[in-house]
DNA sequence: CGTCGGCACACTGTAGACAGTCGACGAACG
DNA sequence: CGTTCGTCGACTGTCTACAGTGTGCCGACG
């Protein structure tokens, strides 16, 4: 079982090391488009801009490898990773088969405090500046799914949960993951989610996970078809 | 899609860099049993013994972490992965939930060559030295479990399953995720499941799939369940 | 007797330098 | 002119050395 820090009104005191701030930086530069798709990255380039040696960049860009963000070959070094409409099939399937494995695990195991926390993650809508931005809400969403999957107590569920969220933030942000009406339907739909999981009844969670999953998916393949490839 | 070499009568020449011999000959060591679950490794110590420098040793021992066969905590180090009781309902719910989809994307897009293939896969069981070893054919069936992945051209539940492969070979030849009469009835089983895919048949496909995945899990239970924690 | 504070050791994290590979260019050759 | 083969620059893979962190011990102090 994954041995949690004992309990207590302090959170853990998280170990950062360069690595993983190398790995922030580059993600953030991807994800807000400071990187382009295809481009190429050089450790040593990185490494002089960001202050740090070869060393965590390598790391950190193994890292973002596994994320999805960054197509490493050998020999002949990393890239920012294009998404075409091709990878979404591929993103969303599996995105679909692992919420469905983390709402049996969830309706099982999540503690009634876990799924406070889930409601208090929706909250935060409101707290947003007005109008709503996409990519703040697209944080929320990314979030709530996150804790969803940490709700699961399933350690491999949420690892490979981890290899397709930085993917699924950009289509958050970049493609039209999010409905068009996002600003109003946004809590509804997550709402209407929670409940179900709430009901701790397995068919009842896997019924609304799969149409939200499924609405998600056929929104990112309607702007991806239109949209010609970056 | 993944950008295959082109086709010709020479396999691919094998790009190898040290990490790679290095994670191989620690994974060897891990899944015989020469290094106990718990134990610390140790950079300089397995880099010495290696013959290599700390470099290498890191990133194979970062690629094992992902694999599940190792923990690495930062600025604690590294240590063999134990797999207790609890373990084994994440590795097979997860397992289930991915060769589910691994199926349904066989039937839809695995080619003859493809099928056939795994089909010569369950042949070489008869060239296997008798009376059969389980160590050979818990090779073998990772092999064709393995190949029905890759089948499915789907790279991110390819990347998925490679989080897993390892760890079920753990059970395959030190717990009973085979049958005890697995020199008799492994081939007919996976006979079973490869006729499955070949109907192409979405629905059948998932049965059998499902039936195969659980029927491990639950021989694996039963021996994890008598044996106490290693 | 228990707790705190300061060592010292062992190990990981990081830096910087060298070696090896890749891909592109251009000269030699048919 | 098209093809082949050397050569070269740019980059990754690897190594060595150093800095920083965590852990266990031991002695001092309450």
């Amino acid at each position: 079982m994954t041995q949690d820090v004992a309990p207590g009104r302090l959170g853990p005191a998280r170990r950062r090391v360069l690595s993983d701030e190398v790995a922030d930086a580059i993600r953030h530069a991807i994800v807000s488009g400071k990187l382009a798709g295809g481009e190429r990255l050089i450790e040593d380039e990185l490494a002089t801009q960001l202050g740090v040696s070869r060393g965590p960049v390598r790391e950190a860009l193994a890292r973002l490898g596994l994320e999805g963000l960054v197509v490493n070959e050998r020999h002949r070094g990393a890239s920012v990773a294009r998404l075409s409409a091709d990878e979404v099939d591929e993103i969303y399937s599996l995105r679909t088969a692992l919420e469905r494995l983390a709402a049996e695990w969830v309706c099982r195991n999540a503690t009634a405090d876990e799924l406070d926390d889930l409601g208090r993650i929706l909250d935060q809508i409101d707290v947003l500046p007005k109008p709503l931005e996409k990519v703040a809400v697209a944080n929320l969403d990314l979030e709530f799914h996150d804790a969803v999957f940490r709700a699961a107590h399933h350690e491999r569920l949420y690892r490979a949960w981890e290899g397709l969220r930085s993917q699924i933030f950009l289509f958050l942000i970049q493609g039209g993951a999010l409905r068009e009406d996002f600003d109003v339907s946004w809590r509804g739909d997550h709402e209407a989610f929670l409940a179900a999981l709430r009901t701790r009844k397995r068919s009842q969670a896997l019924k609304v996970v799969e149409a939200h999953v499924e609405g998600t998916y056929k929104r990112v393949l309607a702007t991806k078809d239109n949209a010609a490839e970056a």
